[in-house]
DNA sequence: TCTTTCCTACTACATATGTAGTATTTACGC
DNA sequence: GCGTAAATACTACATATGTAGTAGGAAAGA
């Protein structure tokens, strides 16, 4: 049962890993203003995450719950890259090939992550 | 305006631009038995493409209408992997050490796109 | 030309997702 | 204890996407 999360699902998620536990409120608050949704649109989100058993509910503070992941970052990163290989194929080396060509990645982080993958 | 394709419409357009110019019928005959959709299926994504601009249609052969891609696999891929990395902070170095960790990038690899990217 | 076949045009529908409103309940300060 | 503020529960709705059916017209063979 893999579970699938959305852009927005996964920025709470990313959010919620920050802070271990948070309420529906903190969460909104983290969020940039710029791109802060509506309350009950973070709530919304928290709902549609505890069905999909991406988080649960702790405890109560005042009348508000605590929510913390229950999923790893990692997994759902293993996840995603290997839905966004997929898209091209299942192969990971020409999408690097593609972000060395557009710049998002130098020779000189090549070089890094050869290193520390080394030891 | 940024044209977004989903999953399957990347598909049709993969096919496409590997065929340069194609009918429906030869698209849907070109995906994998086991996936493959209803031929109005296929028209309904062509449809699609057409009202996103990233397809035009060319000719007629029989009662049949030839379509031919609007836009190039390289500005495509280009921006999936831009909404890619946004998910991830909008720096590829991670996701690349992420690839390396899981197994889907080697050493090899990267020391081959080095030496690519190099000359 | 008549019939069969194939294609197009149009319609339909479920699920996922982003987005938020309303009604109800709960806790907290007074 | 009560009122008020804040949170929850529930409902709603538009758009995107995967998926395909049906009706009607055009091409091609007999």
């Amino acid at each position: 049962m893999p579970i699938n999360l959305s852009k927005f699902e996964l920025e709470i998620m990313e959010i919620l890993w920050k802070l271990r536990e948070a309420s529906v409120r903190e969460v909104q608050d983290a969020i940039q203003e710029r791109k802060r949704p509506a309350y009950t649109t973070v709530q919304t989100i928290f709902a549609r995450l505890e069905e999909k058993k991406a988080v649960r509910r702790t405890r109560k503070i005042g009348n508000a719950f605590l929510f913390e992941p229950l999923i790893t970052r990692k997994s759902v990163y293993r996840r995603l890259i290997d839905e966004f290989l997929d898209l091209f194929g299942g192969s990971a080396e020409p999408v690097v090939a593609r972000l060395l060509e557009t710049g998002k990645l130098t020779l000189e982080d090549l070089k890094a992550l050869e290193e520390r993958s080394r030891k």
